[in-house]
RNA sequence: GGCGACGUGGCCAAGUGGUUAAGGCGGGGGUCUGCAAAACCCCUAUUCGGCGGUCCGAAUCCGCCCGUCGCCUCCA
């Protein structure tokens, strides 16, 4: 299989350093509810290690979660609690989250404020090699002695001054030179180090847990574009200075960013839709199969009719494959050139549209079999296994819950019909399967009858309700609409 | 300004040098049905932002132009 690298801008075969494959991809900073682009990585790289396992890799993952940082602090403060208290409640969230969304559980997940001693490590070895300096109670990472850092973002030194931010004060050698251990301030959360209270920079975490959990070069690193500069960057630095192997990465993965509207969705631009939201509305695979359907590098836009296109297709694949069918006398109908077509996508660089195309070909191809009476059985077993892949879900909407009252109003008034109607009526139970076993054989009989307006009534009125009636060969199923 | 992408049918979106330009959604027609629903069948881009060029041959490569976006500051 072939997948694409950011550093060298390349797609090429993957070949796995070691026996396991290592990936590190980057977590959340957990000071508000997630939105649906934390919800896309995640997707994406989910359905990286999902496939990787599938092709026969051990796989370990390793995601951090950013649980000290300004934002979280600047929210404590707000709200009058602790950073702890804001970082636990919402990494709680986005872990319940990301189950919501059928994401699997990574191996470890290292918390930043846990892992403090390794990063401290590697930092004491960075100012040893001379790759960092401590300043005021501050260390910071010499960029200048990094010849070839700007690699992985395509930046050369000279053009990357003019943006760079100079604070005044700045006790930084070099403007470039970025922050690996912050001096305390009063009232933040600090912890003992050599250079006197402190917390950690951003960046220096990714390094010291990959390196601590995964070795010193790993096979994958995944997260969004927008991390590519400055994170990723000076992750590179700072690790393989530490470790002083090269490269830090072997396969960069950076997924395109969810747009919403003309803008990116993020937090501090205050534009995105919250998972939680998303999910009062819609099925955890119908945002599998819209972001899924795009490549994952490039950038993708959220609008209500996508991801109501996304919807539909999902619910189609849940009919196809939860669909009760006798199975058919003729010959079976086989899933083999199907599943290739999807392992060959999916070889190609994870191209999971050309992927989810060979799924519903596989689902058309399903029904119309069936419909000429052949077994396809074994093609729908390879429709679930390969849509689990994906981790699609096939469940179907959440439950929508039905009155009860309206429904025995309905039946009520559908038995008096009856009556007149010479048609025996049932008793109105308080139990919802019981109610519409009794309206479904009303029916029957009424359309037996050929009493019709009575019967498309008991349609219609449970139609209102939230209820669909469906007549198939195998007698009238009811499903909530 | 620097760096990096992208522009394919009504909408979303694959394909990146060569048989009929995937797939989804939507729309139209049909089959089934008492009527529906679901399902199935048929139709819905001679054309890939524009203009040039390379080539026997380009949506796919090159140049220019127009338009959109991301990163360059925290960000999945």
């Amino acid at each position: 299989m072939k997948i694409s690298d950011t550093l060298s801008g390349k797609k090429t075969d993957f070949k796995p350093i070691g026996k396991v494959v290592t990936m590190y991809v980057c977590g959340v900073t957990p000071y508000d509810d997630s939105h649906l682009g934390h919800a896309m990585s995640a997707i994406i790289f989910d359905v990286v290690r999902r496939y990787l396992r599938f092709r026969g890799y051990q796989v370990k993952v390793v995601q951090n979660i950013t649980d000290v940082d300004d934002k979280i602090i600047n929210r404590a403060n707000r709200l009058g609690v602790t950073a702890a208290e804001i970082a636990g409640k919402y990494a709680q969230s986005y872990k319940e989250e990301m189950e919501a969304l059928n994401v699997s559980p990574v191996d470890i997940n290292p918390k930043a404020t846990e892992e403090i001693p390794t990063m401290l490590e590697v930092i004491k070895g960075l100012i040893a090699k001379g790759f960092a300096y401590a300043a005021n109670g501050s260390v910071y990472y010499r960029v200048k002695n990094k010849t070839d850092y700007g690699k992985l973002s395509r930046r050369k030194f000279d053009t990357m001054m003019v943006g760079a931010s100079v604070e005044p004060g700045e006790e930084k050698e070099d403007p470039l030179d970025f922050v690996l251990w912050k001096a305390a301030k009063p009232g933040e959360p600090s912890w003992e180090s050599p250079w006197g209270k402190g917390r950690p920079g951003w960046h220096i975490e990714c390094s010291a847990m990959s390196t601590k959990y995964l070795g010193e070069q790993i096979d994958i690193h995944g997260g969004g574009t927008d991390l590519v500069f400055p994170h990723h960057e000076n992750e590179i630095a700072q690790t393989e200075s530490y470790t002083g192997k090269v490269p830090f990465v072997k396969y960069w993965m950076h997924n395109g960013a969810l747009q919403l509207g003309a803008e990116k969705m993020s937090k501090s631009l205050g534009n995105l839709v919250t998972i939680r939201d998303f999910l009062t509305k819609h099925t955890p695979d119908s945002f599998r199969i819209f972001v899924l359907g795009s490549y994952y590098r490039s950038p993708l836009t959220y609008t209500e009719e996508a991801v109501a296109a996304a919807q539909s297709g999902a619910d189609r694949l849940v009919r196809v494959v939860n669909k009760e069918v006798a199975a058919g006398k003729k010959k079976a109908l086989e899933p083999k050139p199907y599943y290739d077509r999807f392992i060959e996508a999916m070889d190609d660089d994870f191209n999971t549209p050309q992927a989810i195309a060979a799924l519903f070909d596989l689902a058309r191809d399903i029904n119309r079999a069936e419909e000429e009476g052949m077994n396809a059985g074994k093609a729908r077993e390879t429709l679930k296994e390969l849509g689990g892949i994906l981790g699609l879900t096939f469940e179907g909407k959440a439950e929508a819950t039905i009155d009860i009252e309206p429904l025995k109003k309905l039946a009520s008034a559908i038995n008096q019909k009856a009556k007149t109607a010479g048609v025996s009526a049932g008793a109105v139970a308080d139990d919802i399967e019981t109610i519409m076993a009794s309206l479904i054989s009303m029916r029957k009989e009424l359309r037996k009858a050929k009493q019709f307006n009575l019967a498309d009534e008991i349609r219609d009125g449970l139609s209102a309700i939230g209820i669909a009636l469906e007549d198939t060969a195998q007698g009238t199923v009811w499903k909530r609409k």
